[in-house]
DNA sequence: TTTTGAGTTGTTCGA
DNA sequence: GTCGAACAACTCAAA
């Protein structure tokens, strides 16, 4: 059993089969690939992984390098018959799968994709004709239809084969708590509230489950089994997890949208990459822009690695409309620093905001981010607790002038309008 | 094939 | 201060 992200043991279809074929050896590989993935997602991953090994009971074995030479190697060394994976839907797993699957073809074994990260399997929800939703409300209707499969049951008295394995990552914080907890913590106390409270970023009125979804240490499927669609907050819970979906099989069928507009007319907008842009990003990137709920939201990042979804959203619209950048340096940023930073949900939500993605904002929707902060942090908790100096000399003067910077940002979209 | 209704997350302006 | 309309036009999905 190879794992990617599904760093659990229960829930787990490909881990069933592979434990119904037989003995099991457990692997992870560290992929150099991923090297450059950001301190708070290494430190995830050390800690998921410490986890999945106490649960292995000790069994995990890890190796560092390219699958391509480990995988087929260590099933030729326990002459395995087949190497066990949930299914990879985005760009470099798909091409890293493919490749691995030659490499034990050669060798008389082979790769045995089982289930997805996702509630319907990218590729799936498909219209009547057969083809894929580019729209994700009518996609949302036709991944309900399809029902939520029920959670499996773990495997009992696995027999793992041991096999030798690199010095393992560090254990993990053994006070935080395990996404089963704060899954259930999450439904006792927010869950109901979800619709009304999620957008408030001084509350804690999410989920705070993405970076668990992320590294599969738990599966959409088990949250949505506890949904109650009687409930306004618990439907908008799973029409989140629908957007992850949705944005899944978009990039499943648009590997180039990783970072690149979906919409190629937006390859013609006019973004700034000078020096003097330049400058502006590394402003942002430092939280220093004047816009106090911009900056808040850059040091909540810098600070946990996690940013609250709606602050997301307003920093993500001041790069693109106020600062005129280019979307993949916000994203690429994001991914850098995110504890839950995922290809398709981060780049996709990027492009939503500038407008070139799948469903996106209509051009004129520019978030005014002094009205974001009076609407959605009315009290102006959450700028005060990033921003200690706020009410000093220190912080600095607004970068740019708003009203000037959405007449430019709108300027510049009606110019590849109709193109 | 044609038609019709709809489309995550907003802002501004003028009555 | 409040409230509703305008902001484009297009593409998608489904009847």
């Amino acid at each position: 059993m190879w794992f990617r992200r599904d760093l659990r043991l229960s829930d787990h279809p490909a881990l069933a089969e592979a434990c119904g074929a037989g003995a099991v050896l457990p692997l992870f590989v560290l992929d150099p690939t991923f090297a450059d993935c950001g301190a708070p997602r290494a430190q995830m991953l050390r800690a998921c992984l410490g986890r999945l090994n106490a649960a292995t009971g000790g069994a995990l074995v890890v190796r560092s390098g390219d699958p391509v030479d480990i995988v087929p190697a260590l099933a030729a060394t326990v002459d395995a018959s087949t190497v066990f994976v949930t299914k990879d839907f985005a760009p470099y797993g798909r091409a890293r799968d493919a490749r691995v699957a030659d490499a034990l073809r050669a060798g008389g074994r082979r790769l045995r994709g089982v289930g997805s990260n996702y509630v319907a399997e990218p590729g799936t929800v498909l219209k009547d004709d057969g083809t894929s939703y580019s729209v994700f409300t009518p996609f949302s209707r036709r991944w309900l239809s399809h029902g939520i499969p029920a959670p499996i049951a773990p495997p009992t008295a696995v027999d793992w084969i041991e096999a030798p394995s690199d010095p393992h990552p560090i254990a993990p914080d053994s006070a935080a708590l395990t996404a089963v907890e704060r899954w259930d913590e999450f439904r006792r106390a927010g869950l109901a509230d979800y619709a009304t409270q999620r957008d408030l970023p001084a509350v804690d009125g999410t989920s705070r489950l993405s970076a668990a979804l992320k590294f599969g240490v738990v599966h959409p499927r088990q949250l949505l089994a506890d949904v109650d669609e009687s409930i306004d907050g618990h439907r908008v819970f799973r029409s989140e997890l629908a957007w992850r979906d949705f944005y899944a099989d978009v990039l499943s069928r648009f590997p180039r949208s990783a970072w690149e507009n979906l919409d190629q007319r937006f390859d013609r907008l006019h973004v700034d990459t000078d020096a003097a842009a330049h400058a502006r990003f590394e402003v942002w990137c430092r939280g220093a822009t004047g816009f106090p709920i911009v900056d808040a939201g850059m040091r909540q990042l810098a600070a946990t690695g996690w940013m609250h979804n709606r602050v997301r959203m307003i920093t993500a619209s001041f790069l693109v409309k106020d600062l005129h950048l280019p979307w993949q340096w916000g994203a690429r940023f994001f991914m850098q620093h995110l504890v839950d930073g995922d290809l398709a949900s981060n780049n996709h939500g990027w492009q939503w905001a500038a407008g070139s993605g799948t469903d996106a904002a209509p051009f004129f929707r520019v978030f005014n981010p002094t009205a974001q902060q009076e609407r959605w942090d009315p009290t102006g908790e959450y700028m005060h607790r990033w921003i200690p100096e706020l009410d000093t000399s220190e912080y600095p003067a607004p970068m740019v002038d708003h009203k000037v910077e959405r007449a430019e940002a709108l300027a510049r979209y009606e110019a590849i309008k109709r193109h």
